[in-house]
DNA sequence: GTCAAATGAGAAAACGTTTTCTCAAACATT
DNA sequence: AATGTTTGAGAAAACGTTTTCTCATTTGAC
């Protein structure tokens, strides 16, 4: 015996045509609020719809409107760490108007890729978004030729493309005048390979602010690094520095460990202060990490806002944006103030 | 000037047709290998075809077939620890059948998941893998009505579904019988909170191997729980462990953490396992951490094949699947010997 | 009471496929 | 030579919408 709500096949508008006793065309018009007719046949046609739940075919209206209502989102970063915010935003910012999204992972497979963007394609998309995790690699991939508009998010996109990432050098100068505002004057910048462009843009604005003599060291992207670089710094001669501005939050995990076993104190004994704000990190140090925060999402969502421009063939500026960068306070940097607490304060309010 | 490869408008099987001077009939006909033509008119259909890049438009074709080739993954696992393995798998074993999957993220909200669900009905996906952040949690939405099929994921589905799940009694087991194997006899279980049913159905096969009065403590999912819960073995009375089983790979850290601060060396004074082989976490510990790998990707592959088996129109035995984990050996457990070399290597082939 | 304009609603074409049906030509059987 | 059978290919319907066009009826003006 099937309940009421059994599977049953959806209901076209030819139904809900002859439920309310008028034809199709009358019946779509009434829906889209378009054509001529009288009030209360409209009325009554959409009152029907939603008595016996309507909800039009995409596919058909896909098919005539050349519009899918379906963008998709083209990633290398199989570990997510840097996709998923982004993917979030993208998201948050087109549910809303109806576009859902294809999720597409290319493990730096060019052959994988192919494949993923022609079904995409064949499914019509209205657009792409193409995300990695790193703002100066492209993706294994040419979406130049793609006759679909494509939008970069965090990632290294050609010549003429849109694309967005955030703001390194402005994230850094965050850090080094928070510490400095905290009194901190020997500051130290331990980072990852100089080969990245993040890593330079942010060294950059380092000893922009900090002065041009300020030391900067390069190594991996990992907690060893971090451990090994206070090792070398408090094993050299001269003034040790009171604070340490970190390349991302995994170093800085690394170098407040090696500071605890030296039985230096943080942030007492020098201050520590991250970049990339991943949570799992940050927040389950001793103490809280006090880091940078990309706005990842933030930037997920404009980019979301622009392919759908895009696909409404708006016109859109070619070139780089830049999101500017958020200071996350947390202990690592010193005590609680009442500049801190505005920033918590600021924090609770976007979640 | 447009460049030959310009944006251009998608090729029809008008265009193909009117190209290869036969009808569309013919045309799609040879394309599909149906039909009945000569050898001669289907090879040079189809020769046309490659040369003009044509392929066919998803959308008509699902107007048409009743498929979309394409299904819905919905999670509530917004950091997506869990979930972005599920969805590799997933993926994995959908993109060479040509189905794509739209990725749809509810954080916990009824309404927003609502709107997904409906949003993607429209589109008339073949299928929905729901999946989360707990094996007993249902997700915020009633999925028992909606009008295709739905496989769950590592989230708690309703009473005739099909659900997929790690097999969380067998991976305790296999982490205490390698404990007990390198000779490791007072093994203390330290876990996170006992409403959990992992937690449960993995303390009880800590119980049925370890001894029905071996010690497990229930704490939270922290490196905090993980520390403390060192603190307060070490405080208490009687025969100290010379082992720890956590529940998850951050309580690991936690412990192995405050064992190296009392002085204890790991694993030579005390063995540690972690769960969940989060390789972020695992990988960075000093010493990298032995741990049980729940095979969520695999997970996500047969999620990925159940769901096409359904949509296909095959029918499949409702209840729920368990599959086994797998220990992952690295250096928390004792010294490299020939047993571990071989699952390394194991693991080496399966990159 | 005649004619133009406005109103309400339906018929039909279109979107890009697949599939079923039809039909002429070629071929094979007596 | 008359008949049946096979072959190759096209015409048309179908999928579920939206949109344009057509047309009868009503309304308003004189």
């Amino acid at each position: 015996m099937r309940s009421p709500q059994a599977k049953r096949e959806r209901q076209t508008i030819h139904d809900l045509a002859s439920i309310a006793g008028v034809s199709i065309s009358t019946a779509s018009k009434a829906l889209n609020d378009t054509g001529r007719m009288g009030e209360e046949t409209r009325e009554r046609v959409k009152r029907i719809a939603r008595e016996i739940g309507f909800r039009p075919n995409a596919l058909a209206q896909g098919l005539l409107s050349k519009r899918s209502f379906t963008i998709g989102l083209l990633t290398n970063d199989t570990y997510g760490r840097f996709t998923l915010p982004v993917m979030a935003g993208v998201s948050e910012a087109l549910v809303d108007r109806g576009v859902s999204v294809f999720l597409c992972a290319i493990e730096d497979d060019p052959a994988l890729g192919q494949v993923h963007v022609e079904a995409m394609l064949d499914k019509q998309v209205d657009g792409i978004i193409a995300t990695g995790k790193r703002v100066d690699r492209c993706l294994p991939i040419d979406l130049s030729n793609v006759p679909v508009p494509v939008v970069y998010a965090f990632t290294e996109g050609g010549p003429d493309s849109v694309s967005f990432r955030s703001d390194d050098a402005q994230g850094a100068r965050l850090a080094i005048e928070w510490l400095q505002a905290s009194g901190r004057r020997r500051i130290v910048h331990v980072t990852g390979p100089e080969a990245f462009f993040s890593v330079r843009e942010r060294c950059g604005a380092f000893r922009a602010v900090a002065g041009e003599d300020a030391v900067a060291l390069f190594g991996e992207w990992s907690e060893t690094w971090g451990r090994d670089a206070v090792e070398q710094i408090w094993a050299s001669e001269g003034e040790k520095p009171d604070a340490l501005f970190c390349g991302n939050d995994q170093i800085a995990r690394g170098t407040v460990d090696a500071l605890r076993e030296r039985g230096l104190r943080v942030p007492d004994d020098v201050a520590v202060i991250g970049f990339d704000n991943w949570e799992i990190v940050a927040g389950q140090m001793r103490p809280p990490l006090t880091s940078i925060d990309m706005e990842l999402k933030e930037l997920g969502r404009q980019a979301g806002r622009t392919i759908l421009a895009l696909a409404e063939g708006q016109v859109v500026e070619p070139g780089v944006r830049t999101l500017p960068c958020r200071l996350v306070v947390r202990q690592s940097c010193g005590g609680r103030n009442s500049l801190e607490a505005r920033s918590l304060e600021d924090e609770k309010q976007r979640r």
